[in-house]
DNA sequence: ATCGCAGAAGTTGTATACAAGTACACAGTC
DNA sequence: GACTGTGTACTTGTATACAACTTCTGCGAT
């Protein structure tokens, strides 16, 4: 699977060489131990190392390349690196919700609303692409919305690899039928459900209860997708 | 105040740049909303844009600049960023101390232990540089031993902002005389004893305990100090 | 005085060139 | 045969050059 071009739109070389490094790298077409030389991949992409070597340092400081002397080293993302990303996910999410519990969260639901409805639609189109898309939005509205300016730090160093971890398990939750579809969008309005409590325990549990949820998805979905 | 010189032995240039730009930054040499030019930067350090290039990615992710198209805007770090910051250490922290909370701490223990010995020496020979080195060494051998891949991503991420805070609040700690170095020692001794404990609970409170008293402490001394 | 347009200066993104250092293979020696 | 020294190919880090684009300035026309 390539990164979609139309996400490229204009954008600087580098990011592209980025993207498509990640996706490789998250894929396994890139195996965790090789070892990439800047000269070689600049070679690949047709490209001068100059934008190479901001994707190296890109990844890098993603955690999914490690910089020797010599060539950096592909990390990698196994089943024990995504239940990790997954963690933090909580973590991130769990903090975003609990800060505004208590808050005024009406123009917030009403936003949730309108991208699951686009979920829906994409899911309608069989579009997974539009649908990973609208996901990561869903989680990246309620992050931004506890308005912290780290966490929304810590947000921007794993989104990419959020968003590409998305678009892979989504290609294949699409190809199992329109059953698991619609079941993760119920994920998704049990999650809103849980905001409009107000209610920091109910939060608590509902965002614990999604990612459990989501690590039986992935440990059923992802791992034989990627060999 | 300037990045210890002794830590970039043989480093290459552009971190020289980066912790030099990143203390000026915190330190509030440079304010925000100011435009940062790359050439005008690599005209300052005397060397090419390329070095430059590469500190300002960095700086860039660790949120203390914003790229854009004409210039990097400083972002800087205020009193509420340094308060978001420190509730993302506490994040972190608390997640690393409860992961091994019921795990054999014992290795652990005596390395922190070996660190406050270290501090103490330091308080002694008044070496306020020595002192927060090995201050951030407590809080990252705790992180550490969490053994998760994200989190320590997460810490990396931050570390060098949270040393370069350090250096500039323990220089201010020590010119407040020896007992407030005392009191940092011993806040940390508590945090050891907490792990010592090894009861969920009980470690819960003192990580939290900890911070909160950190927030007092840095709205005492950091705010004053960067005028 | 105000608006519009050209141009100049400055900006980033990319390509290329070069220097310094590292790993590795291969030959020569003990 | 094992070991050491050397040379080579490849690596990164830095400097420099250039192209495309943006912003601002200043001049001229209205």
């Amino acid at each position: 699977m390539r990164y979609p071009e139309s996400w490229l739109r204009g954008a600087p070389l580098g990011e592209g060489i980025t993207c498509e490094l990640r996706m490789q790298i998250i894929s396994g077409a890139l195996k965790p131990g090789e070892t990439l030389s800047e000269n070689r991949i600049a070679a690949d992409f047709g490209t001068s190392r100059s934008p190479v070597r901001e994707a190296m340092k890109t990844l890098s400081s993603e955690g999914l390349i490690r910089l020797e002397r010599m060539g950096a080293v592909v990390i990698g993302l196994g089943e024990k690196e995504v239940d990790e990303l997954y963690d933090v996910r909580f973590l991130i999410e769990s903090f975003a919700q609990q800060r505004m519990a208590g808050l005024d969260t009406g123009p917030l639901i009403v936003q949730l609303g309108r991208i699951i409805d686009k979920m829906e639609l994409a899911a309608k189109h069989m579009d997974p692409i539009e649908f990973a898309y609208q996901d990561l939005a869903f989680h990246e509205t309620i992050i931004a919305e506890a308005k912290h300016s780290r966490i929304w730090q810590l947000w921007k160093s794993i989104r990419q690899i959020v968003m590409t971890v998305m678009l892979l398990t989504t290609e294949e939750v699409f190809s199992e039928g329109e059953a698991r579809v619609a079941g993760v969008i119920d994920k998704h309005r049990k999650l809103l459900n849980g905001i409009q409590t107000n209610d920091p325990k109910t939060i608590e549990r509902t965002v614990r209860d999604y990612f459990a949820d989501s690590y039986v998805t992935l440990h059923d979905s992802i791992s034989p997708a990627r060999g």
